[in-house]
This record gives structure tokens, sequence and C-alpha cells, in this order.
DNA sequence: TATAATATTGACCGAATCGGTTAACTGTGT
DNA sequence: ACACAGTTAACCGATTCGGTCAATATTATA
């Protein structure tokens, strides 16, 4: 059995777990101040452990990569409907497929992030391919066929999608740092904003 | 000369670049991952100066809190202005507020967040002690004597609130990591928003 | 229950890095 | 020529790093 699979045909808690450990600690330290301790202590198992299943620090990272792209794409062209057209309801249904993937793996989004800004040269070669590889992704579903004609005259659609994309990072970065935070309610929450604004900044027809 | 009065008696934009690096590197790594070799080469010079202005990596955290808890304070104190009983110019002003001390030090809002979840025990008991110093004080400079009544009937005030700070968190978030973020024109798309919710969340009468 | 196979770990390796020190090197004014 | 403050490269012992491995638990098979 090759190192991989000896991970791969773990239980699925188990799985999870580790990979959660590393997500969360990857997300918060990047690549360099992210030791296999900290994760192995983080999923309460042995550092021997995380070599037995991945080999290396590398593997794990470039591992942990794929997956994430795996599963935000998959997330998405699973359950994102092109034909919703209206703009809010188009970043409700953007927003529930987010949350839903952070129900699994609640530090997804946090490591995605600190990716982004990674300078270790061990690793940044492997980040600028799968980052090419989503480029667009999130502002084609963003703004591809959406109806910005329903708002009020004086509203710059533009200017309320950057305030949502703000809003959600403002979320992710207090979520992925607080312990006990609940997704269920930041769900909840957000779509009362969404429904604030849409109520305000529709033309009434569309109401 | 103490070794503090060293540091001190250095020019204000030595200072700057020095308290920046450590504010900065603390603030993306926290107290034990960032070494003092980091912060040096963040600031361009030597390992063993930062030794000579601050003694010890200890100091130099505890002597960083203490700035950031004056510095906000004094930028409060000085400039909020509690007979602004407007919503949405209070929040306006006390942003002003928050940009004019980023301004001076762009990455002093990610040192207090990353501060909030410091777990390393060397460093725990000092920042408790000036956490409970400023407890409540965000929370009454945002809704002490704030007039939430020009709102339309349908609209919580505290919701909108909830959502403003949200979304500076999202700008600081972004800010603190990127490294070419325009500070000017952060403040310009603030006041953008801030200017938006109001014309669309306010009763006719109050525009 | 005895044994073979597997899962897991504590202890260990050399190398790197840690916080912190110091002797030597810079430049500048006299 | 000298003194002197500012600065650093090289160094210290201690710790931690990524990674290995022999030994121990655990489980499966008989």
């Amino acid at each position: 059995m090759s190192i991989l699979e000896k991970f791969l045909s773990l239980s699925e808690e188990k799985k999870t777990i580790i990979i959660d450990a590393a997500l969360s600690s990857f997300g918060t330290n990047g690549y360099k101040k992210t030791s296999v301790s900290d994760i192995a202590t983080a999923a309460g198992i042995s550092k021997a452990m995380i070599f037995h299943y991945f080999g290396t620090k590398k593997t794990l990272y470039i591992y942990l990569i794929d997956l994430c792209g795996n599963i935000l794409m998959n997330g998405f062209n699973e359950n994102f409907d092109t034909s919703v057209t209206d703009f809010f309801e188009r970043i409700r249904l953007a927003t529930d497929i987010k949350i839903s993937v952070m129900k699994k793996h609640p530090s997804i989004f946090s490591f995605l992030n600190s990716m982004y800004l990674e300078s270790d040269d061990e690793v940044k070669a492997d980040i600028k391919d799968i980052l090419a590889k989503g480029e667009g992704f999130r502002s084609k579903i963003a703004f591809d066929g959406m109806d910005g004609s329903k708002f009020k005259d004086d509203i710059d659609p533009k200017l309320v999608m950057k305030m949502l994309v703000l809003l959600a990072e403002g979320y992710v970065s207090q979520s992925s740092s607080k312990v006990g935070f609940d997704l269920e309610l930041l769900h909840k929450e957000f779509n009362e904003y969404i429904d604030l604004l849409k109520r305000n900044f529709y033309k009434e027809e569309y109401l």
C-alpha cells in the first residue's frame, strides 16, 4: 500500500480530523511557520503518523492544495445554478455553497487565504499552478449573466457586490480565529443582511 | 542611557520602521512563531539591534501592547466627538480615527487582533491586563448616546452596526495581508458604503 | 490463546533555528 | 591619533526542526 493510500484508507472521521488540523495550522501560520508537530498535536496523533501518511511536510501541503481546489470546484459545479440571475439570490446561492463547504472543513478558507500570500520557495511554484487554474472562477460566477437592473437607479451593483465580498471576508477572518463559532448562526445572519439590502436597494416593483 | 531610552532616542522614522516591522510580524504569526530575526529582517537591521534596543523579545512585545493601547486611547480621546449622535456620522467619525491610526501604523489592528487569541504563557497574563483596561471601550463609543430613530421602521440599527463592524473587519483582514494596499482608497470606499447605506436606510425626511 | 500482521508511538538523528551575548568593526568628531 | 557610540557577524547553549526507526499496542487470524 502506497503512502497516500494509507491515509485514504482511514475512516472518513479520522481523515477529516487530520485534514482540518492541517488546514487550520497552515492557514494560521503559513507553510514555514507550521511544524508537523503542530499539526499532529492539533489532530491528537503523533508526529510520526503524519509522516507515515504523507511522507513529507510538503506532500501534505500539496495534498491540501489539491483537495481544497477539488472541494470548491465540486461544490460549485454541482450546486451552482447559473439560471438564477437575481443579484441577491445568486449571492445567497454562492454563500450557501460556501457555508456548506465550511461545515465540512471550517478552516478551508483560512487556508486558501493564506495560500495567496505564501512566500516560501518550497511551495510557491505549486501554488501558482493551482491558482492559475482557478483564476476568474469566482468573478465569473459572480457577474456572468447576473441581473443588476432591479436596483434603484442610484445604486451601483458592483459596489454592493464588493460590500458583500468584504462582509464575507470579515466573517471568515472572525470565524477562523474564534474557537466556538456557530456556522448555523453565521449563515442565518448573512441571510438577514442579504434580505436587508435587497429590501432597501431594489426598486419597489421588484419586491 | 537605559535600554529603552536608546530606542526612544532614535529618529521618528527609524522608530516607526522598527515598530511596524514588529507589529506586522507579531500580528501575522503570533508571539511564539515570530522570531526576533524575522522582525530584524523586516526592519532592515540586524537581530542584535533589537536586543540592543529592547533587551528581550518579551519586553518588545509588551512595549508594543502598551504602545497600541496608548495610540488608540489617544486617537479616540482627542478626536472622538460624543455630541455627534447620528448613527452613520458617528461610525464615519470612528472610522476616520481608525484609518488615521492605520496610516501611521498599518499593522496595528492585525497586531491587536492577534493579541486577542494569543495563547503563549509568556505573555498571556500581560495581555489580559491591558485587555481588561480597554473593555467595553469600543462598544461604549459605538452605542452610547447614538441615535437610531432615523432608520426606517423595519430596519434594526444593531444589525446595520454589526454589518459595518464586519465590513471593517473584512478590510483589515484584506489590507493587513496584501502588500500594496491603498489606505486612501480604502477610506474613500468605506465612505461610499456609508453613504449608500445612509441614503437607503434612513427615512426620507432625514436625508 | 498463540501468533502473525498492522497501527501507532517515544525516542532518536543531524541540521536548523531559537533567544540572547560579545568581540570586533564601522564611521565620526576631536 | 584617539575615543566613542552605533552596528553587526559570529558565536553560545538550548530548543525545535523535518524525518527515521525500533519497539510497543492493537487487531485479525488461527
